[in-house]
DNA sequence: CACTTTTCCCAAAACGTTTTGGAAAAAGGA
DNA sequence: TCCTTTTTCCAAAACGTTTTGGGAAAAGTG
């Protein structure tokens, strides 16, 4: 018995290599169950002080910590979220999503909770991805992003009771939670800004058809139109492509101009404001001076191009902790209905959003 | 008997919910014992090709997937890898990282493993959370990226025997496993190709000090420089940073134009693009024209630029496949030193490479 | 003092696999 | 036919936790 004990402590030549303690050794070393060992750590009400003080302090000095995979079966729960992400889409065009991603895996770390990624080259890849983590039984939840208006995802989900939590919306009947910018108010903000400085001519440079989040833009665009007294022309309104922004939304633009009375203000998503200022530049046309520009999210390139892009911010890494701790509430069992945020986002203004010249 | 049985097909009114079948209630339905069943589907030699069979019928009919934290618990392998990245660091900036993630993902889950993800914020986060991956228990080894000349991950993962394979190099001397890009080999190409051109001032803006990449780069510099017979000067060698390439490249540009005897040829990474265009626009000089670019990294900026950069194009995607494959190697006792793959980069001439005018 | 309650601890079961170490049945060899 | 070998299956143990359901000792109560 003393002799099992202090092989633990010393190891057989090889050094601390895998200096790994479990519950079994440390409750022999304390001489206690390795139910009140366990239970201790866990603080339960049911041990007293003074031993929950020792063993808590051995463990400390052991090193010891749970084995996860073994809790893990014990609890029945993986205590483990998954996200899959699209770089074809670009979505990692820049900060905006490392500053989700970035909350989001800090808050899963806080809970003791793991992030499991998956990279899927496309739609089909992205679905077939999920279904291994949720059939897997290798997460106890997902969280989705760049939502389409008709996203299959949902559906699936909702359909198996599986928790999980939109960083976006969709159009779904069915009651589920999500976090999401307030697009539509943040387009209307800009649109009506402009409008105030005195362009009549406002055109939107809108993000993919068939993903949700260009629908709010398109829909606060309007209503800023509307509540400036401004009119509506379809000619002012174009869409890029996720695939290659910059060379879709360059071609946008020089369209754009190609019309008999063009813009001087365009609104559009920042990930295309390398081909707006491409294009400008071709056709020999100042961006703040010549056309004013306000940007969706604040990516680097906002910050570096001259002049400065005046942008609309979201608080993506407050939205990402926002979205775990929702998914930790859903997991739990709280009826996701409850939980819909619509967050706002504040307006940044450089050197691009200059009255009309 | 035959209640309980037909107890897990019908489930109870909830619906086909959870329809989450296990290993005992598959081996009562094929009226075998769940050894049988589990070596069947593991294609032990010792099960008959009749029942084999049977099983695996059933077993997809049933929608039958082994739960993977039972399986890792008695395997003792968590079946998982981690990473961890650091956007501050400016690490996502484009397709780079992310091909390399795509290829390391996808690897991974052709394993049937996991990949688990940190975000850290700082150098002490990092190894923070690679800290609580490998003590926690979490992951069977480690994937490293963007490693330091003396990069305290290698030691206390080398000290440790920890499984890991880096993604770059480090001053180590204890044989580790690792796949590179050769920068010396393309750094070295391409400032002799373009000595070649006629260029004899040729300047590298190189990345930031006390990371590891930057110490190749700066080899094939030099070698190139040798080997077309010009002489090195310290006055058009500068370096950005991390945490800002475009600023501080933009600043290091205007600084290198101050020379008496400026450049006609600069050499950096592709991060640096932006501000490189910004600082040469801003001196009224012409990208490819005045001034010869060719950048390391094919990113969205290299192409999207006009005129288009130059590039040299490591093939990250087939990397981050090579260090998953070294890695399991590796897990499964191989010596570590026997795995240290350098990766030729090619070149891709756009329109930044002329002679000089 | 006898009885009840509270405090503190623990043995055994459970989570869902895979592996170990046979054992029964079938096939082959004389 | 009898013995040996091969084929085919399975019961039990193990992985490292947490939870369940007590039980003994200590403390309170009358």
């Amino acid at each position: 018995m003393f002799l099992e004990q202090s092989g633990n402590r010393i190891g057989f030549g090889e050094g601390f290599k895998s200096m790994t303690i479990n519950l079994k050794q440390l409750s022999k070393l304390l001489k206690l169950s390795p139910t009140t060992v366990s239970r201790a750590l866990a603080d339960y009400p049911d041990v007293s002080a003074k031993t929950r003080a020792r063993v808590k302090q051995m463990a400390i000095q052991q090193g010891y910590q749970p084995n996860p995979v073994a809790r893990r079966l014990q609890k029945g729960k993986t205590e483990t979220i998954g996200i899959v992400i699209t770089p074809e889409q670009n979505y990692f065009s820049d900060t905006f999503f490392i500053d989700l991603l970035s909350g989001i895996s800090n808050q899963i770390t806080r809970a003791g909770y793991e992030l499991i990624l998956g990279v899927a080259s496309d739609e089909e890849h992205e679905m077939q991805s999920m279904r291994r983590m949720v059939e897997g039984k290798r997460v106890d939840g997902m969280i989705l992003t760049l939502i389409r208006e008709q996203d299959p995802r949902v559906g699936y989900l909702l359909d198996r009771d599986f928790p999980f939590v939109l960083y976006g919306r969709t159009r779904e009947t069915r009651p589920y939670a999500f976090v999401d910018m307030d697009g539509k108010q943040a387009f209307e903000k800009a649109c009506t800004y402009l409008a105030g400085l005195g362009h009549r001519r406002i055109a939107l440079l809108n993000g993919e058809p068939g993903f949700m989040f260009p629908v709010g833009c398109r829909e606060g665009y309007e209503s800023g139109l509307f509540l400036s007294g401004l009119e509506l022309d379809p000619d002012l309104i174009r869409e890029w492509k996720h695939k290659d922004p910059s060379q879709s939304s360059y071609r946008w633009t020089l369209e754009l101009f190609k019309n008999d009375n063009p813009p001087t203000a365009i609104l559009f998503q920042t990930e295309a404001v390398n081909g707006i200022y491409k294009g400008l530049d071709e056709l020999n046309l100042q961006p703040g001076k010549d056309v004013a520009l306000i940007g969706y999210d604040d990516l680097e390139n906002a910050r570096i191009h001259r002049p400065s892009l005046s942008v609309l911010r979201p608080q993506a890494r407050e939205a990402g902790q926002r979205v775990v701790n929702i998914l930790m509430e859903v997991i739990k069992g709280e009826d996701p209905g409850k939980f819909q945020e619509i967050h706002q986002v504040e307006m940044v203004i450089r050197e691009t959003s200059l009255p009309p010249s």
